[in-house]
DNA sequence: CTTCGTGCAAAAAATTTGCATCCGT
DNA sequence: ACGGATGCAAATTTTTTGCACGAAG
């Protein structure tokens, strides 16, 4: 996922490409392949288009998300992190917990997982699987 | 892991037990197996000890987590939730997204996964899992 | 020129902290 | 009595929202 097709994405969805956009968006593909927080996004836009506005930040990780453009999850310290997704097919990561740099796990542990993990060069402190979902009760009266 | 076992761990902690330690107790064995976040703890602990603070019962949230007793995590929402380790073998959770049931999966992908999912009753319709720890760099100039 | 986007300011939500007092052991 | 625990109030942190103005298509 580049630039071009990101910015297609946009126009189809009727979004404009402003500079404040545009400006985010350079600061996502420069962070490609590592989680990063609000604030982090904030602070390296706010660097590239000055004055740029926390809600808009906010407003376009929200856009961004919703387009399938970006991936937001939690992972521990309970904030929540941004990144690309550039590698389309089903995938987890392992995570850095102290820089958010990401390496890719190209396989789901839904349908096999063994070991895709030997060669990743991470020391491993912990991990976290949770599938969701709605139980029988819930799913009843939806 | 039941209330005297609990209760235990908290003397050996040097922590002592007051009505609201106890109330707050009270609310998460009864919500066992289910994650609640801080607010409905709140509530449920507030109407068994009229008058509890919030900052109470974060507080003691934080000791239970560090004595192990319960599990916090984040899912999808953003906001943090916990739920008692009463099961104590590692093992991961199926949530329900609308009332935060779980079912334990007994066991951890990273050994063996197959489906222990499919007797489950749960409507899935998202996963996650993911590995925390240091990357080269981190692992380095820690 | 219309619609969407932005900045600003303020609010809301989630969590943490300092401090004086209180209570379990 | 001692040391941890609580309540309260206030501060922080994270995220969201209303509104008037500005800019992209």
């Amino acid at each position: 996922m580049d630039r071009k097709h990101i910015e297609g994405k946009l126009r189809d969805g009727g979004y404009k490409l402003t500079p404040q956009r545009r400006a985010i968006l350079e600061v996502l593909l420069e962070h490609r392949g590592r989680f990063v927080d609000a604030g982090e996004i904030y602070e390296k836009t706010r660097a590239r288009h000055y004055g740029t506005n926390f809600s808009t930040v906010y407003r376009n990780l929200d856009i961004l998300e919703n387009l399938g453009i970006i991936h937001k999850t939690s992972i521990e310290s309970g904030t929540a992190v941004y990144e690309l997704i550039f590698h389309r097919p089903h995938h987890h990561h392992i995570i850095c917990k102290k820089c958010g740099r990401t390496e890719i796990i190209d396989m789901c542990p839904l349908e096999q997982l063994i070991k895709a993990v030997e060669d990743k060069d991470f020391t491993l402190t912990g991990h976290k699987f949770e599938l969701y979902g709605y139980c029988r009760d819930c799913s009843k009266n939806q």
